[in-house]
DNA sequence: TGTACATCAGTGAACGCGCGTTCACTGATGTAC
DNA sequence: TGTACATCAGTGAACGCGCGTTCACTGATGTAC
């Protein structure tokens, strides 16, 4: 709350403090490094101020995912926003903006994406309160057809750039500048995708 | 070594019980529930007992990796070989043989698919050491045409189907089973493969 | 075939470590009057 | 404006736990002669 420049004895933000800090030790260790003990030493408080904030672990894992998936939604949009205001450019900026947050954000992603969890789980609608998932889905809209629907577009958008994205950050696919770099591009234009009439 | 039905004070083939017991941990209780010593006691050996044959967890974890890169190959190459010998089927065969090891051996898939490693990347002949690899090498060869040559459709392939296992074991993908299920052939109807003359 | 000996796999006690959690506390902040 | 008091965030010592690792040991196995 407090806006001084002075710092005050308490915190001010001690949540938002450790849920940063708990982003850094994920991407500087990996998912092994994230302890509450950390987080409370890059903080600055004592190890035992975090029980203030969160319920045990899982609960700053928790809010680490929440504002994990704000961030890569807001990687995805600020991509679209950028880009010339047709499908495929909208389709390949939000695809690139998926790429570029799984490569900027390795172990934030892997822990977002290894979770059991719905968030990204259709409602009867067709939307969610999952932001970044809801910008995929508006991204396929232009291309749904067919007898298939929706279902298969968006699952076969999600899971090509999903699949892309984890091996390029596992270094399964090469990222070798001598090699001829595949681009989103060139990858989508392997989808039969077709923007409906 | 010894094939003696008496249980030898001499464990006999420690090592393999020991990535047995690791690999149940695993899909029992995640990463997190595999340690040396739960390894050691599941086996029915003391806690110092892994020493002999492994470098540490980390030792242990190669192991276990290297068992379940078999073990998929092996899921692979069996649903190719009972499918009909023609390309499309035994695209798909290989692709629902992926499915299925990650549907059975979810921890186990996520263990070796989390590792930052090369195990995968082709050599430039376009071989590997990697059994599993070579499989979806081979599955897609029928399909190889175009500029893009054979980067984009493996790439392509292996990125749909590796994103569409990852996000269905994750609970992404709907399993409801009132919701209509999308299929491997459907996924892949999405593509644009056909078979080079 | 028998003996002596080296090798090797597994034992069990002990160690230090980092972890999450608890708890009485302190000191700053906010509020009632 | 001032005082009394409740609330709340952070402290620091202490706890028990499971972990990997070490180490002297034991007892079975394999080999040389």
């Amino acid at each position: 709350m407090s806006k001084s420049t002075q710092k005050p004895h308490h915190h001010g933000d001690l949540r938002a403090a450790l849920i940063l800090s708990g982003i850094e030790l994920l991407e500087e260790g990996g998912v092994t490094a994230l302890t509450l003990r950390k987080c409370a030493a890059r903080a600055g408080v004592s190890h035992a101020a975090p029980a203030h904030h969160f319920e045990g672990l899982q609960g700053l894992i928790r809010a680490i995912t929440d504002r994990g998936m704000s961030m890569f939604a807001t990687a995805m949009q600020s991509k679209i926003d950028a880009a010339e205001d047709s499908p495929f450019p909208r389709l390949y900026a939000m695809c690139e903006g998926y790429l570029n947050f799984f490569i900027e954000h390795q172990a934030l992603a892997n822990l977002m994406f290894n979770q059991k969890s719905e968030l990204m789980t259709k409602s009867a609608g067709g939307r969610t309160t999952n932001a970044a998932f809801n910008i995929l889905v508006s991204a396929c809209a232009p291309f749904i057809h067919g007898p298939l629907g929706h279902q298969a577009t968006e699952y076969a958008v999600w899971s090509l750039i999903q699949g892309f994205s984890h091996l390029t950050v596992m270094g399964q696919i090469s990222c070798d500048p001598n090699q001829p770099q595949i681009s989103v591009a060139d990858l989508f234009s392997m989808l039969n995708l077709q923007v409906a009439e």
